[in-house]
DNA sequence: GTTAATCAATAGGCCTGACCAATTTAATCT
DNA sequence: AGATTAAATTGGTCAGGCCTATTGATTAAC
């Protein structure tokens, strides 16, 4: 495990790898240790550019490139021809850029939640077409997995929970279906599993998806966060006894 | 030459005020909208920096400076040597920038509904020192509203939320309230009213939060869900009434 | 004396061109 | 075919220069 060393604010995207000490993000992390610890104070005015660049010694371009990551990550304003100025949130503003990847069970908790709400939001709000295309779309994925083609039923799922979630036309909440599907493809352990966990509950995610279909159909809210709520956790159940071994 | 854009577009964490046209933030821009359009998807290599400043015909540097933007912004990853790569979340975050980002009422209903969510979790899950901490909040939130410092009132505000948020043990949970939160303070007509509002609802703001609060310390899931969703449905409320006029 | 216009110093914004280091790809040699 | 090495590619940094915006002092006008 790379260990984020010792500043307080964390500029640093680093990955896996331990590499890659850019310089201008050196500079800007020096910075933001100023301003954190009460060096600079809110609306105190940054040395000139030209002035920091001598004082790191390094070139006016870094230094640059240093103070636009502060300014993008909220630390600091840039005011063209006049300078560089500490904001006044600045104190406290390290947890933006944390963001370490969500684990599966977090990403499936998530989704037991945000997409039982757009169930039950769509069935309100969704058309016949809709429906239609949601009938469609089981359709294709039940004769998938009849002929054992899992991996491409795999694909309609995600249409048909996309579907829903664009149904409640909010699209804040369709950005957040969205996302936590991409997460969830993309996470490794997710994807290891995958085959598997696509035959073992295959069966049962045809009933699931035919039982919040219903539901929708029939505008029941209640009953769609319901069906949607246990699909998503018998598929969380699975995959925890799946990790279990 | 220079070409015309088309489509005036502001990045992050910044005011609405027309005299910075920075060319840096119009080329980042235009980078995170091809993310956001799906024209880049997650994985993909952007062109080399050489080749993108002939496209956008600006510097070499500047390019850089829009690259560094993004990166900040947790939109890309930059790999020295070897490439510029779309992140996975990308879409999510770039929504903040894009031209169809979702409208407020959109936001507040997702906050609704997410941070009910997040609230019923949190008061399962909620340490006693991140009870402390929200009281702490909540007095701080008191003493500022009680001296008319209503603006200074809200950063608190925001705290309280993403403290609940981050009670709940689920970074995805927390990613997506603090993205709510951004999207809210990054929208133009929510700014434009936002004054108005946080002085409407600052008193009745300050009881929801006791009571969802005391929900919380009473570790009532139930509870705590309607006294969120009370609160947001009624900063929703002000803030239609505020659009009606 | 106060106000308004002016101007020069200073700040950031952007450009050109060059060289370095890490990475990737192609060529080469077993 | 596989391993090794060389070349091309890509981001990282530096240097110096010119432009525009801001600011404050100077000057002109009232």
């Amino acid at each position: 495990m790379t260990q984020t060393t010792d500043s307080p604010l964390k500029l640093s995207t680093e990955r896996s790898q331990a590499n890659s000490p850019r310089l201008y993000l050196l500079i800007a992390d020096k910075l933001a240790q100023n301003i954190a610890k009460g060096e600079l104070n809110p609306g105190d005015r940054l040395p000139a550019e030209r002035d920091l660049a001598q004082h790191y010694d390094v070139s006016r371009q870094t230094v640059r490139e240093a103070l636009i990551a502060l300014e993008v990550s909220g630390l600091v304003e840039i005011k063209p021809g006049s300078g560089v100025y500490v904001l006044k949130s600045a104190a406290l503003k390290s947890s933006i850029l944390a963001d370490d990847a969500p684990g599966p069970l977090e990403i499936m908790e998530a989704r037991l939640l945000v997409e039982g709400d757009a169930a039950a939001l769509a069935a309100e709000r969704i058309s016949n077409e809709e429906l239609l295309k949601l009938k469609a779309y089981l359709n294709q994925m039940t004769a998938l997995v009849a002929a054992q083609k899992t991996s491409e039923a795999e694909a309609f799922d995600g249409k048909f929970h996309q579907l829903i979630a664009s149904a409640t036309r909010n699209s804040a909440l369709q950005s957040m279906v969205e996302w936590l599907w991409t997460l969830r493809e993309s996470s490794e352990i997710s994807r290891l599993f995958a085959e598997k966990i696509r035959r073992q509950v295959a069966g049962p995610n045809i009933q699931a998806h035919e039982k919040i279909y219903q539901c929708l159909s029939r505008r029941d809210a209640a009953g769609a966060r319901a069906a949607m709520q246990e699909h998503i956790a018998q598929v969380t159940e699975a995959y925890i006894l799946l990790i279990a071994d």
